[in-house]
DNA sequence: ATGTCTTTGTGAACGCGTGCACAAAGATGG
DNA sequence: CCATCTTTGTGCACGCGTTCACAAAGACAT
């Protein structure tokens, strides 16, 4: 997931060393450990005292052996013939995951995304506090939103260092993102959650996460059209059974279904759906 | 990526056979193709006409030899001491991705996400066309959101049918999640993208991604919790023993419960906080 | 206590993804 | 045409993540 790795992505080492010494936990399972929890919480408000590697496995839709794998790096917090308890496992995970604590973000674009972010339930009830929306719109600041006020971003750095905030949430039109970025940081954030479709560059120590809602559909898509393409292809004919065999020879074998024009003509922007691909957001 | 992502992420099998036979592409470089596109699209913006893998490397926020990869996955679209054609790549990249074709896409749920993917741009950009709006809210449908009516998701059925819609969008409430996604696929959907924090069940053969914002930034929180505590410079330590490295932050009042039968046999140390865990949702 | 049954925790094998490093291919210049 | 330079395409090795399969550990009944 998503990634991302994530997906699972682009982790950078960050701090040179690497994280296989000591008590490192895998990042994917760092990934699944949200996971757990929320379905250790359904668990909790239903009042279950202990539940198997199997049960909860099922609720949090991955494999048995996966999630006792997983908890091994946590600790042996289990009970063998029994399972797991549960709220002993809710309490592991939130300190593992640093949700004993407070986490203070702000909210950069309050735009339609940034707005659903403010009032999402999702982020309060679990250690994360809003401590600000900012925007550059003069149009927008002054606006409350989710019960909080929007404030203008030449307050940035000053909200950054009063409210000790380390994580910063990017919700602006990829344009300004980059700038964002660079102002988050220089205040001091040191993990950033970008959600504008714009690679940032950030330094060393800084983590970056990132969530492009085209991009999933994307790939839904490519997934999409090879099921319609089991049935029946207009375009690409040729493949199964040869791919693996033998392909070295013919170049073309790779180019079966090249359209009649080849080779970027003087077709402007090549897309049959005569769609402009633009940076649209908010 | 998560995606990872996904994420990295949650790939279940899916319709039996892998997809490693044929011509097959890696789900990780599936799901790095957008960002390429992405990339690629700015350059075809600014007229540039052949890019290095170098260079594309450095704008998509990749290892050049893994866009080097990917791209031989796609066929031998490069050409040796000059680079890539922007253009042909661009139509390639979109048509693997089965973006040539247009997608009608309903989206479940018009809260506050509902509302704010209505009128994400980069949806309709890439060849995403939303078919419909649907909510089961009297007090909502009937209002335009984005261009769109909000009809009642009793229209569900019969809008997926009329227009052949194949991916759906589930931006609800975690409650109603499965629910929806029970009636999206009895009515042909076989692509789901997933933003309710809930595990979704479905048949083989359809296809579900997951977003989940709070999950993101868990992630955040756990290597911003890590960088904090990497002062200590920890060294492995089997296990328990350092279960209260509180951090020198500022003092968390988010704390709750703290359940008694909690404490695991064998497990000394008790837990001084819990925290309560809720599913709320937009 | 002892035996049986359940479930954890993990060693080991396997497969995928990544990145290095280099040969092959084509451009370019003389 | 030959030499040189640039950049692609990929063989290969390595490390991470996943999964299997089973021994170890504890619960429970007798």
């Amino acid at each position: 997931m998503a990634t991302g790795r994530s997906t699972q992505h682009n982790p950078n080492p960050a701090a040179g060393t690497r994280r296989s010494r000591g008590r490192g936990i895998p990042d994917a399972t760092v990934a699944r450990l949200p996971l757990y929890l929320r379905a250790l919480t359904a668990l909790s408000e239903r009042s279950v005292p202990t539940v198997s590697s199997e049960e909860l496995a099922a609720a949090a839709g991955v494999n048995s052996a996966k999630l006792r794998k997983d908890f091994s790096y946590l600790g042996s917090y289990g009970t063998r013939g029994v399972g797991y308890d549960v709220e002993y496992l809710v309490y592991q995970i939130s300190r593992e995951l640093g949700l004993t604590q407070d986490w203070p973000v702000v909210i950069v674009g309050i735009g339609n995304l940034g707005h659903a972010l403010a009032n999402y339930g999702g982020f309060a009830s679990r250690g994360f506090r809003v401590a600000a929306l900012l925007d550059a719109d003069p149009a927008i600041t002054g606006n409350v939103v989710a019960g909080l006020p929007v404030r203008h971003t030449d307050e940035m750095e000053e909200i950054i260092r009063s409210e000790r905030v380390s994580i910063g949430v990017i919700t602006t039109p990829p344009g300004a993102a980059q700038q964002v970025c660079d102002r988050l940081v220089a205040a001091g954030v040191t993990s950033i959650l970008n959600f504008a479709p714009t690679v940032l560059n950030v330094p060393d120590g800084v983590d970056v996460r990132k969530v492009d809602l085209s991009i999933e559909l994307q790939i839904l898509a490519f997934h999409e059209q090879r099921k319609a393409g089991d049935e029946y292809r207009d375009d690409d004919g040729p493949t199964e059974a040869d791919a693996d065999a033998e392909v070295p020879s013919a170049p073309a074998a790779a180019v079966v279904s090249t359209p009649e024009r080849a080779v970027a003509p003087g077709h402007g922007h090549g897309h049959e759906q005569g769609q402009e691909y633009e940076e649209a957001a908010g």
